[in-house]
DNA sequence: TCCTCTACATTGTTTTACTATGTACCAGTA
DNA sequence: TACTGGTACATAGTAAAACAATGTAGAGGA
């Protein structure tokens, strides 16, 4: 789906955060993981932007490795700072998410 | 609820939208509103400001009319081009907040 | 060698919402 | 009359988030 970049302000934070926590992962699987989900128009650059936001939150564990198929990987983990985060980010959506049914339902 | 400043970029334009389609409002009225609804952090100064730009977008009727209890009122109220913006809102909307319980909940 | 895919990164711009502030009208009251 | 509080709109400046464009570089295959 195209045109959702001003919806997905804030939200991407949240969701980059939920999928490195189901594991370890990195930035290029991250963006064709998005892509994958339906989100078409993210691109590389806003991925690594976020990654380098929350990197610098203090709410991520990095490590850079070798891959076997091109230059090296920089993996990322949720650290505990990072786990309460996200709750809090499901939190607000949760609340954000019910206001908007009830909304679009009156 | 506080701190949903930034979930909320993306999706203000939408809330606003919907609440006008209810009937006709003015821009003190949403504030209000937005506020009684839990969005206890929305100043005027920014509903002013997303009024505006729908406003600028051609999305809007406008009318000034007289208050008995204060100055002037600018009543808004949807139109076509309104009406088509806000249904392609809530396509979107509903696409992320799928994506979103999918992500939660895997 | 050249191309493609993988992989990370940065610089600059646009959009959106907030902060702070200002203007102004009206009613009640001291 | 002067002051206060509620109503009502507006704008200038700032911060945050995402995008666009671009660059670097490694590995494998044609």
């Amino acid at each position: 789906m195209q045109g959702l970049t001003e919806l997905l302000k804030g939200s991407l934070e949240g969701i980059v955060l939920q999928h490195i926590g189901h594991g370890e992962t990195y930035g290029y699987e991250i963006t064709h993981y998005l892509i994958d989900l339906g989100f078409e128009d993210i691109v590389e650059g806003t991925v690594y932007t976020v990654l380098l936001r929350l990197e610098k939150k203090g709410l991520l564990t990095v490590e850079r490795r070798k891959s076997a198929v091109g230059p090296q990987r920089k993996f990322y983990q949720l650290n505990a700072a990072g786990e309460a985060y996200l709750q809090e980010f499901w939190t607000k959506w949760d609340f954000l998410a019910q206001k908007m049914t009830q909304l679009k339902e009156d």
